[in-house]
DNA sequence: ACAGCCATGTAACTTGTTACATGATTTT
DNA sequence: AAAATCATGTAACAAGTTACATGGCTGT
C-alpha cells in the first residue's frame, strides 16, 4: 500500500492534481521509482471512494484533490505502523531455495551461487552509483543505502544458507503420503 | 509470484491434489508462512489456464494435478531468475521516510526511532526462536536467518538515514509550482 | 493548421487474499 | 445419526500495473 499512502502524504502538503502528484512522487524518490500516470488516477479514485481525499470534481483539466481529515488520520497511522514481522513477509529467494530441494535435478548449492553472483554484481552497480552521486542528494542517497544494506544481507544469507544446507543435507521429506481416503497420518507439529 | 511457482515446484516432484499442496507448502516453509486453501485452488486454475499444469478433471474429491513440460520450463527459469535490481523493488519504509519530510508536523528522526525500536524487538524475538529451535530444523533455520539478516540491515539503514538527514536537513522542496496553464518550469534532471 | 505536450481518465489484466458454500468421508 | 474433518471450489475484492482513448492548450 505504498502508492496509496505516498499520495496521501503528498496531498497533506496541500491540494494537488494528478500529474503533479506523479511528478512529486518521482522527484521525492530520486527518479528511481517510476510511477505510471494511470496508476495515480486509479489510486486517487480509490482514495476518494474510501473518503480519504476529495476532488473539486471540476471535470476539466487539473482536477484538484484535497486530503480529508480521515485521510490525514490514515496517513498518520501508516507512517508509524512498522512492517509486519509475525509472520514475516514471504521472501521469494527463501521460497525458491526451500522448494528447490524437492525439484528433481536441481543443485541447490549451485543455484545459490547463481543468485549470489547476481547480488554481488548489483552491489557493485550501486556502489558505483553512490560514488557518482552528489553528496547532498538525500533521496538518492537513502535509496542507494537501502539497497546496499539489503543486498548485503541477502549475500550473507546465501552464504549462511549454503553452509546450513551442507551441514544438514537433503532432508528426507516425511510428507504424509497421499494415501487415498484412508486414515491419513497427520503432520506432527514440529518443535 | 511466489505461490504460483512454489506450487509448480511441489508438483514437479509428482502429481498432487489441492490440500496436499497446501500441506507440503506449509511443511516446507516451517509452518511460518500459512497458505489459505482457497488460494491453492485459484492458483491451480490459473496455472491450468496458462498450460503449466493439467488436472485429471475427475471433478470428484482429490482432483490430481500434474505439471506439464511447459510448467517445468517455467519453473526452471524462475528458479534461476534473480530478483529485479534495476529499478529496485519499492521499499515501504524508505518511501515512508522520503514522503514524511513533506508531511507537516512530522518529526522524521522520531519516526525513524519508532521503527528502529520495533525492528530491534523483532530481532530479539527471532533470536529467541532460534535458540529454542532444533539445530537440524533446516526450513525454520533458513527463514529465521533470512529475517535476522534482513532486519539487521533495516536497522543499519535507519541509523544511516538518521545521520544523513541530520547532515542535510529539510531539503527546500523546489517542486514546480502548480502554476495553472503557463510555461511550467520543467524538473531539472538531477545529476 | 498542425505537432506536441499537458492532463485526465478507462479498460483490462495480474497476483494475492479471504469468506463462504458444498459435498464426501470418517469418527464418535 | 451427528459431529468433525477432508476436499474442492466460487465469489468478491484489494493493490498494482499497463495500454489506450480523449480532449485541451501552446508554440511554430
Amino acid at each position: 500500500m505504498s502508492v496509496r499512502h505516498a499520495l496521501l502524504a503528498l496531498l497533506s502538503d496541500g491540494p494537488k492534481y494528478g500529474l503533479q502528484l506523479r511528478q512529486e512522487f518521482e522527484s521525492r524518490t530520486g527518479e528511481v521509482w517510476p510511477l505510471n500516470v494511470g496508476q495515480v488516477y486509479t489510486t486517487l479514485q480509490r482514495l476518494e471512494r474510501d473518503g480519504f481525499v476529495e476532488s473539486e470534481g471540476s471535470g476539466g483539466p487539473q482536477n484538484v484533490f484535497t486530503i480529508t481529515s480521515a485521510g490525514a488520520d490514515e496517513l498518520a497511522a501508516w507512517l508509524r505502523t512498522p512492517a509486519e514481522v509475525m509472520p514475516p513477509p514471504r521472501d521469494e529467494l527463501v521460497i525458491k531455495v526451500l522448494v528447490a530441494t524437492s525439484v528433481p535435478g536441481v543443485d541447490v548449492s549451485e543455484l545459490l551461487q547463481v543468485h549470489r553472483r547476481h547480488m554481488v554484481e548489483a552491489m557493485q552497480q550501486y556502489t558505483h552509483i553512490k560514488s557518482d552521486m552528489a553528496e547532498d542528494d538525500v533521496e538518492l542517497g537513502l535509496i542507494v543505502d537501502s539497497e546496499l544494506f539489503r543486498i548485503e544481507a541477502v549475500v550473507r544469507w546465501i552464504d549462511a544458507a549454503d553452509a546450513r544446507l551442507k551441514q544438514y543435507p537433503a532432508q528426507p521429506r516425511r510428507t504424509p503420503a497421499p494415501v487415498p481416503r484412508l486414515g491419513r497420518a497427520r503432520m506432527g507439529s514440529r518443535r
